[in-house]
DNA sequence: GTCAATTCACATGAAAGAGACCACGGTCTAGTG
DNA sequence: CTAGACCGTGGTCTCTTTCATGTGAATTGACGA
């Protein structure tokens, strides 16, 4: 066994992989020259231009859809920037959706102040002081800070408007610095309820990032496979599949990204001379396999038995799932499992959380006579659910 | 037959609690010279 | 005398409960034709 193993390493050290760079082929790459944003690109270098000299910019709201380069965009412009000047020009790109680092308003504070070189502990202090340590520490000396806010919508739907009204306050008392605020966000609509005072600073300028086609999108895989793949490794369509698939997916640049990657890791593990359309066929089977199983599976426990209440009475062929049937099953199977069971408020929203991460889908609908409730259908595909069936029903008691 | 009132079964909101984690400052304790 | 242990207070965060209010159409029942 354990030579086998062996020989198994060394194989796979010597066979040869269609990558060159497989990191090109990834979202978090910033390429040196971004294809069919020139315009974008050109609209806010002139609105931080000012910043090179110390003046304040405006702020800016960016809107698009998921993969339409928005946040490569911003973070190639913040590069440029601060390669011509970092010492008064301080730029903070920030991912609101991302956990841990900031989807509240105190670890957003500790973020910014971390990547000023003044970290904070996680918690344990007043969010005031934060606000206060930020304020000193940009007053302190000339300077402007670029703030990049990327997936705002996901930040406000979240912790409210609270902490752009502040920093926009903040920025009224600033002095001798300013804060620049760069919203990027894939919902247009989320603006509507915003504070209106926020609302006006923050959208001085408004930018927005139309979808690709299928043909910039063939570009721009193009571009990168070029620099990501070893020369002719993949067939003549397998570019514009993936491509094509993006662009069904309102033009989603990242989603061709992962299509190209994906398909080219299935045919150099099934050891194919090629990567071909077919390779591109499974990879969105995989990805798509791939995102609903770990999502689910991250789940905490109870949305876990929330959803699978809702695989049994799918499974019983129940023609329509309702939020009452669900806490009725969900109760049952968290007495039998010895879990103590959450309210019903809580469980309606648990599953409006399921509903929102798309494994199920829930309309609410008034039945009249009979009360207003969700209506609840499995948005997942026969091979996922069977995969995550196996896998709840080793976790639980029937 | 028509129309407003009623009613159901939750949805949705707001507030507040529990328990975990943590910082900070003060006090106590043991080790050192 | 001092470093470190320990404690109390006060802060955040997440998950949850409690209480309160909202909602939209099927149903009901009064009313008039």
């Amino acid at each position: 066994m354990q030579e086998k193993l062996r020989t198994y390493f060394l194989e796979y050290v010597d066979k040869k992989s269609f990558f060159v760079n497989k990191n090109i082929l990834t979202h978090s790459y910033i390429p040196n020259e971004i294809l069919h944003r020139d315009e974008q690109i050109s609209n806010i270098a002139k609105i931080l231009a000012p910043a090179l000299k110390l003046e304040q910019p405006s702020n800016i709201f960016i809107y698009g859809t998921t993969g339409t380069g928005k946040s490569v965009v911003v973070n190639y412009i913040f590069k440029e920037l601060s390669a011509i000047n970092n010492k008064n020009l301080k730029t903070i790109y920030i991912n609101c959706k991302l956990r841990k680092t900031s989807d509240t308003e105190y670890r957003m504070l500790a973020y910014i102040l971390k990547e000023l070189n003044f970290p904070v502990p996680e918690t344990g202090l007043p969010t005031e002081t934060l606000y206060n340590k930020l304020f000193d520490l940009i007053n302190e000396r000339k300077q402007i800070l670029l703030l990049a806010l990327d997936e705002l919508d996901a930040l406000i739907k979240k912790i409210g408007d609270e902490l752009l009204y502040n920093l926009t306050r903040i920025n009224a008392e600033l002095t001798k610095s300013k804060i620049t605020l760069i919203g990027i966000s894939n919902d247009i609509s989320f603006t509507e309820n915003l504070d209106p005072r926020v609302k006006s600073s923050l959208s001085e300028e408004e930018i927005i990032f139309p979808p690709y086609n299928a043909i910039q999108l063939k570009d721009i895989l193009e571009e990168r496979a070029k620099k990501a793949l070893k020369p002719n490794v993949f067939s003549e369509g397998v570019i514009s599949k993936c491509a094509a698939l993006a662009a069904q997916e309102q033009g989603d640049a990242r989603r061709a990204l992962d299509l190209l990657r994906v398909a080219a890791e299935i045919a150099e593990r099934n050891e194919d001379p090629k990567i071909t359309e077919q390779h591109v066929t499974l990879a969105e089977q995989k990805l798509e396999l791939d995102r609903v199983v770990e999502l689910a599976k991250l789940q905490p426990r109870h949305s876990q038995l929330v959803l699978y209440s809702i695989f049994k009475l799918f499974e019983k062929g129940a023609d329509q799932i309702l939020t009452g049937d669900i806490y009725d099953i969900y109760i049952s199977l968290c007495k039998r499992n010895g879990y103590r069971f959450l309210t019903q408020r809580r469980v309606s929203d648990l599953i409006s959380e399921l509903d929102m991460l798309g494994l199920i889908s829930a309309k609410v609908v008034s039945k009249g006579r009979y009360g207003r409730t969700r209506e609840i259908k499995l948005a997942i595909a026969k091979k996922p659910f069977d995969l995550l069936k196996s896998y709840f029903s080793n976790l639980f008691e029937i």
